[in-house]
DNA sequence: CTCATTTCTTAACCTGGGTTATTGTAAATG
DNA sequence: CATTTACAATAACCCAGGTTAAGAAATGAG
């Protein structure tokens, strides 16, 4: 069964009895999201959080000039939503779509907070990996604000080595902050021949 | 007694007794910290969280160039620390420090876990104010990757109010993500005179 | 196997924001 | 109350990365 995969990241953290792996897959559902289908749209409200079993799912927003802006990625074992619009219920500023094939476990806000009360370990969980997340995010901010396109580049291939190969540049480009025009002028061109 | 200010804060969320106030209140360390004092240096572990009662923390990071970034202010009522370090209890790469002269309440990460463990609802509260900050250190990313400096200054006048005018100008440089100059041609010369 | 779509590269030119430098002005500190 | 020390404004020049455009490769649906 392949909730198991949740309950493995689940054990990693805290633990859980046979009943309460029971009650918490109870309040799970389980989806498929084939390529270039939407998890969750502008305008929508994220009703859920997702847990990625296999394929990959991404995050981002759109700007006034129509450009992706890819805030995360979601390969197996990771969490993803619009953190925003799920803890508030308001209308969502970001679109989830999948980048392959993907299965998933889907848990509501409103099981989410149910389970809080009826399993409080389930509420350390959450609480450990919104840490880690948090931690993730004002890196990458920090990355953002000292670090040229080039090192950003090496750290994208560091932190997800699996997707490089398995996802056009075009997506590593909206990850790391630049044109796909760019990037190409990074790998490529990148020599910077200054005359000495 | 300005412990209250905390006790107001996490009353927004949850429901303490009288006893678990006294509880918390054991665990908390005051602690004023001047102007210009640190709270926190680069090669320390976070080993506290500090919730500000009066005057303003900050905290960034020093690229390998000298400039500060900063990743956040905290005036009153508002928590900060790496977690990077509170949770990993790894060398931090942050500083904090003090804007002005301030009042804080220090919890170790040791005395946090214990209290998780003792009441509950203290563990729901602290998973609200990640949750919470999540959404704010995903947002600003987006902000950074979207929006020009002119923007994220409109941005940072509204998110910090009260700050705008009582500190330096430097500071909300390194906080948008742009030199003090380019602020400053931004305010003034700004007029982007475009021929019409 | 073929046509259409999506992805990638290259190159010439442009601009938002950085660098360096100078001068002026607050605020601490003795 | 003078003198360091920190803060801000302005300007001339510079560069990392964006824009536009135009092919070349790869992918994929029928």
């Amino acid at each position: 069964m392949s909730v198991q995969k949740l309950i493995d990241s689940l054990q990693k953290h805290i633990d859980l009895s046979r009943q309460e792996q029971e009650l918490l897959a109870d309040f799970l559902v389980f989806k498929i999201i084939k390529k270039r289908q939407f998890l969750l749209h502008e305008g929508q409200i994220a009703r859920e959080v997702a847990f990625v079993v296999s394929g990959c799912l991404r995050s981002y927003s759109i700007d006034q000039n129509g450009f992706e802006h890819i805030l995360q990625f979601a390969p197996t074992g990771w969490w993803i939503t619009d953190m925003y619009s799920f803890i508030s219920q308001q209308q969502t500023h970001l679109t989830i779509d999948a980048l392959m094939d993907t299965e998933a476990y889907l848990l509501s806000r409103e099981n989410q907070l149910i389970l809080f009360d009826k399993i409080p370990k389930l509420e350390r969980y959450f609480r450990i990996v919104t840490e880690n997340s948090l931690v993730g995010s004002r890196q990458r901010l920090i990355d953002n604000l000292s670090l040229t396109a080039s090192q950003r580049y090496g750290i994208f291939c560091n932190t997800y080595p699996t997707l490089i190969h398995d996802i056009p540049q075009k997506l590593i480009a909206a990850y790391i902050g630049v044109t796909l025009e760019f990037l190409s002028k990074l790998k490529n061109g990148g020599a910077k021949t200054k005359k000495s």
